[in-house]
DNA sequence: GCCGTATTTAGATATTTAACTAATTATACA
DNA sequence: TGTATAATTAGTTAAATATCTAAATACGGC
């Protein structure tokens, strides 16, 4: 929950994670859409697997990230339970 | 968005945002609850007003603070819109 | 008006974070 | 085998963050 918010909280990743979204991409694929060198987007592509909001796979030299998902639910299902404020039984 | 994930991302505030799910409470309420002082608790709060996600009135001497769930929409569709992966039309 | 309580503001500081450059590792291919 | 390319790791650094103590502000009640 807390590497969640943590990964959730920059810029960058979420916009990486937007991207991702769409389809699955490669490390320089994805530092080619930011002004910015390839191991700061290293750094967070690091950040973002140790969240468990990507997973990669190497394929010859390139690695390729895919978003997933499933950790999403927990932070779905904590802000979903504080929106249900003043409705507990 | 940014502010919004930015106040989500620290565990205090977090968990002084679960407490007011339950029912308002004073900034002293509040920090009662933390091993932490009177100012860092402060400090939370203004910064989960900036994010919108409280609100505070004051009513004499203290200034009571409420949760406000509107600006979660946002998180909550974002984070639904990246789990829609692959399913975009 | 003075005292006590609740809270915030100011200022200082240690830690964390996000960026960079340089170096390393891993792989493909000629 | 050696060179180019993809990506990560190491090391550095500036800025942001979360905490503290001390001081200021705002009220309420005597």
């Amino acid at each position: 929950m807390n590497l969640l918010f943590k990964a959730l909280r920059d810029p960058t990743r979420r916009r990486i994670l937007e991207m991702l979204k769409e389809r699955d991409l490669t490390a320089g694929q994805i530092a080619e859409a930011f002004s910015m060198t390839a191991p700061s987007i290293s750094y967070h592509l690091d950040l973002l697997r140790h969240a468990q909001l990507v997973s990669s796979r190497k394929k010859g030299q390139f690695v390729t990230y895919s978003l997933e998902t499933t950790v999403l639910d927990d932070s779905l299902g904590w802000i979903l339970d504080l929106m249900k404020k003043g409705k507990r039984k």
